[in-house]
DNA sequence: ATTTTTGCAGCGACCGGGTGCAGCGTGTAA
DNA sequence: TTACACGCTGCACCCGGTCGCTGCAAAAAT
């Protein structure tokens, strides 16, 4: 491993003080050096290769330009494009992102933050929160800056970029109302998540409109956001043998769990019974059907995050806010007139 | 912010000399102390709260505990599972990845790259290899670990977990001469990555066998591994008004803008042409129709390389390994009888 | 001409731990 | 009783920047 120049071999060649070197080196300190010996420092270190390492000022600073991000599940479709969108927004400023899976497990998510902790992250973004979530507590008592992302809790002043989910749900049982369908069910998610709270409150609000027929056992929430869960809570819906014509999941993966449970009882989509789905996941129009759901800005959604995050770290007081972005439903194939 | 317990408010209070809880917080060094003390000591600090900061030590000894990874394209739903493995196998042991997409460029690999080393990073797992890679010959002059993950270059001695893609490609094919089909196109990808190359070589070379009627202006190379580039690469193929019944797509985004393409020529799959796809991204059987492709086992390889790391990081001499996973061929409807 | 201000660069402690080496006390063999 | 070995702990310096302070000289004010 060859050795690395550090400060001290740049202020060696250029004849001035390590600390010289430093403040040419930090664009925040530049402007105390004159620019004369600024720029004969700084073409001496460039010439000698000279890069500065990040975990020294950070230790003395306590600033490491590491954002930490947990997600629940990224094998759940939507968290790439999010992902995606912070890394790249916090990489054109500088920050890179330590990623963590948290795989939906509290443990696990608690054993990440820690380490994430003592490896001195300048913030956070989160996308697992529960609607009583104790890291998003921690996060205030050590004023860590912190976004929420997708998913929201309990907790306030916590900025947070959401989706308007009601108004998804209401896109979605209009869409279905037009096709003139009376009889919906709902397929929802874990209510100790938001996403899945307010997708199921939003059905609730809006059949309280009148616009069509409210059963409330028709209504079967998920234990989680995946096909599998999804099978067994359409599984419980069909087990009632009500009418119905329509479905709403609150998600695309608990709409796939729904296909195949129509499957298993010989109903034909969106012959017999109509599915819409949430989130919108990539390939959701290659699906067959394709999927009618509500299009989420995934990628605006890490972006929204990464930058109010930056916003965060660089004042710690600005207000807190929630950015609720706007849905917009994607009619498919799995949707069709009553 | 309160103020972090660090090693010297530990070693106050247990009335011992810092450097002594330093080696008791160390496994490596804990057994320099004696038994008595290195209890108490730890006992003490984990009373007061005490976490060791990786910053610090990694400032002493250059290590880490910090792993980069870079990958071409998260929107690539390949990625995931792999990333998903190789961070669940790090994080096991205590290490952390950083994550960056590249995006696909050369000079976005090679700023993420900079930017990672400048960290101090323990060692590299490369998803985006081309077979010429700077970056590459990079980490062998720095002797920093690097497994490549997926794809493969042109350098030797370089550990490398990828898939068997000759075995695969020979699948598929046996596959569709099964079901009788004499007239095969290919459509393939960059043939400035491995898995771009190495599946084109493999289908020439198996043609070779006679297995089928080989016609290289049935073979198109596509610009990239998207829907798009598939798209135009079978629009190519269909232009040339040639007889032929399946396409061998090299990937499974190849395949799906295969689908579009005979779409739009009417043509029906598997009913006019039978498409295989390679990759068996998830949700491969969701499609319309369920595209027959070669799985790999993406966590399996995330996994590996993450292991493979680990042992070059703690001996740097461990002789480089080719792990060479083996796909299988899943069957669904996007292939048919001639 | 003298005092005051201002700008710039040097100095050295410091962030939080790691580590080679010295010193110390005890045990053991000669 | 002396010599030597050995196990444990303390000491001091190191890693690579950062930053409050100081001193100095030139510029501005009086």
């Amino acid at each position: 491993m060859k050795r690395k120049v550090n400060i001290k071999d740049v202020a060696a060649r250029a004849k001035v003080h390590p600390s010289t070197v430093s403040r040419v080196m930090n664009p925040e300190t530049r402007s105390m050096v004159s620019e004369r010996v600024a720029d004969r420092v700084a073409q001496i270190a460039s010439e000698m290769g000279y890069a500065r390492s990040p975990l020294a000022s950070g230790l003395r600073t306590g600033r490491t330009f590491t954002i930490g991000v947990i997600i629940p599940d990224l094998s759940n479709p939507i968290f790439p494009p999010i992902v995606r969108g912070i890394e790249r927004t916090l990489s054109a400023e500088g920050y890179i992102a330590i990623l963590a899976d948290s795989d939906n497990s509290q443990k696990g998510e608690r054993a990440i933050f820690d380490s994430m902790k003592s490896r001195h992250i300048d913030g956070l973004i989160l996308a697992t929160a529960r609607l009583q979530d104790p890291v998003v507590m921690d996060c205030i008592d050590e004023q860590l800056p912190l976004v929420l992302v997708n998913r929201t809790t309990d907790t306030h002043d916590v900025t947070e970029v959401i989706n308007n989910d009601e108004l998804g749900i209401q896109m979605a049982i209009t869409h279905l109302v037009e096709l003139g369908h009376t009889q919906i069910a709902f397929l929802g998610g874990p209510q100790n998540t938001s996403t899945g709270r307010d997708r199921y409150q939003a059905f609730l609000e809006i059949a309280r409109t009148g616009q069509f027929q409210l059963d409330p056992e028709l209504c079967v929430n998920c234990a989680a956001f995946t096909e599998a869960a999804g099978h067994i809570g359409m599984l419980g819906i069909l087990a009632q043998n009500k009418p119905f014509s329509a479905v709403v999941a609150a998600n695309d993966l608990l709409a796939l769990g729904c296909y195949d449970a129509l499957d298993e009882h010989d109903l034909s989509c969106p012959g017999d019974v109509s599915v819409t789905g949430f989130n919108d996941m990539p390939y959701a129009d290659r699906l067959s059907p394709p999927l009618t759901s509500v299009h989420i800005p995934l990628d605006e959604l890490g972006v929204q995050a990464a930058n109010l995050l930056l916003a965060e770290i660089r004042d710690y007081h600005v207000p807190r806010v929630t950015k609720r972005l706007d849905p917009k439903l994607v009619v498919r194939g799995s949707t069709a007139a009553a």
